[in-house]
DNA sequence: TAATACTGTGTATTAAATACACAAAACGTA
DNA sequence: TACGTTTTGTGTATTTAATACACAGTATTA
């Protein structure tokens, strides 16, 4: 509800409506005593080595000029995952992107305008598939690492993201959607240590990999690269579906 | 918004209301296309060396007879951790409980009479501390591992908060808000057997423990044991605090 | 053809997880 | 009071996983 993508359920044909429009319907709510629902996708990209979020400029006054997360009120037809990638779908043109919720916001003054509880979604994207075609309210990568103010309380928002990003990315091959299909093992070590912030050993690194027995040597090698190339993987799904899962991981705090 | 602690957010004086009620609220609900937002909590304990989750006998005549979680409507001005807390403390009368957001639900058809998102908690009590005293809606303890059908899609919301506990449990010291303050390593292991549905081993279990340096010695014995008592210990929560943590735990998936 | 910047590979060392057995302590009971 | 039962408390050898580390090869550019 922090942008013009927000819509009227009584509208057939989706529009766009002004910040009055949004105002106004968060204040009836609020009169109303009425919670609000909204899903905010927190929409990742990895890009010049470096991890990357999708803002755009908030709508509402208050927050003029500070980055907020894409977002929208959930209609009520409308499940909460169908909501995000809608969301999702609206802002970047893409469907079929990996989306998983991580956390409900509810506290009661968290939105200026009303009471508004928010479910915060992660999204991974592989930014050389995607063209940002509508660029309403500046809507711009940002690098995660050097963001300072945001509107509302999106900050809180994006740093549970982040975190769950971070362990997330270790128990589970969701990095690979940030990723061209065929990557190179250089280009896997750089994503896992600029999202954990590590600096990892190469071959222990590659050792790791291989030992999972995950990846697909596709025969082929990088182009365009001012070194030697390396060769060009990719992650086998099945197989890791078909992996039987381990629920005992060892006792550690 | 299952059971008869649903309060009407105008009345200044808590009341129970009955379910002719409950079905209006909703109903008004979904006539304004307003989505509801409620709270449900899975509440764990531990007792006879099992995993026993609180339930009560559902309101709804479409549910009649079947089980569900402790849940309620979110008050306009509270917070989702505030009505979680507030549900606990009704049927507990417990205040300083092990509480965690576990994740939302929020499917179209997922209550019968309204469309009504839900966000899950999970909370762990010891149930020594705690005497059952309001015993409406015959609220009890149940085995989690023989549960069969359960009202709305609340066995979804308990599948998901136990494999939530199982994981977390390994890596968080949430465990010993199942058992009393002093207990012996016995109960312990039994506790994380139980929870995890593994069998571990009794030495290595010990070593793993004493290794993480957490446990203090009381210097006291179980006592009513039919056998050689085992030393009590305690959990040391400052000593845990302020261990660093590691963001780095190795990939595998 | 030399400088640059990366790829690809193996081994030795250290740390952690696992498998496993027996004496001692308390209780109940004959 | 002695014996059976049950559980406690303890250590080591083995296996597995994590870490630290160096050099030759290949493509690109100047």
């Amino acid at each position: 509800m922090n942008q013009e993508t927000i819509h009227n359920e009584a509208a057939t044909d989706r529009h766009a409506v002004t910040q009055k429009d949004i105002t106004t319907i968060l204040k009836q709510l609020e009169n109303d005593g009425i919670i609000g629902i909204s899903v905010d996708c927190v929409i990742f990209g990895f890009d010049d080595n470096e991890l990357k979020v999708l803002l755009i400029k908030s709508d509402l006054e208050k927050y003029d000029n500070k980055w907020s997360l894409l977002g929208d009120l959930v209609n009520n037809h409308e499940d909460l995952d169908e909501a995000a990638y809608r969301i999702l779908r609206e802002r970047t043109g893409m469907d079929d992107v990996y989306l998983e919720q991580v956390k409900a916001f509810g506290e009661v003054g968290r939105h200026p305008a009303a009471r508004v509880v928010t479910i915060a979604y992660c999204s991974l994207i592989n930014i050389e598939h995607h063209q940002l075609k509508i660029l309403d309210n500046e809507l711009h990568w940002h690098r995660v690492t050097t963001l300072t103010e945001m509107a509302f309380d999106h900050r809180k928002l994006l740093d549970a993201c982040y975190e769950w990003l971070q362990k997330r990315i270790q128990e589970h091959p969701l990095g690979f959607s940030l990723l061209p299909k065929k990557f190179s093992l250089r280009e896997l070590q750089n994503l896992y240590e600029a999202i954990l912030d590590v600096k990892l050993d190469r071959r222990n690194f590659r050792k790791k990999f291989f030992s999972m027995d995950l990846l697909e040597d596709t025969g082929e090698l990088e182009t365009d690269v001012p070194h030697r190339p390396g060769k060009l993987y990719k992650f086998n799904y099945d197989k890791y579906q078909k992996k039987e899962r381990k629920k005992w991981f060892g006792i550690d705090f």
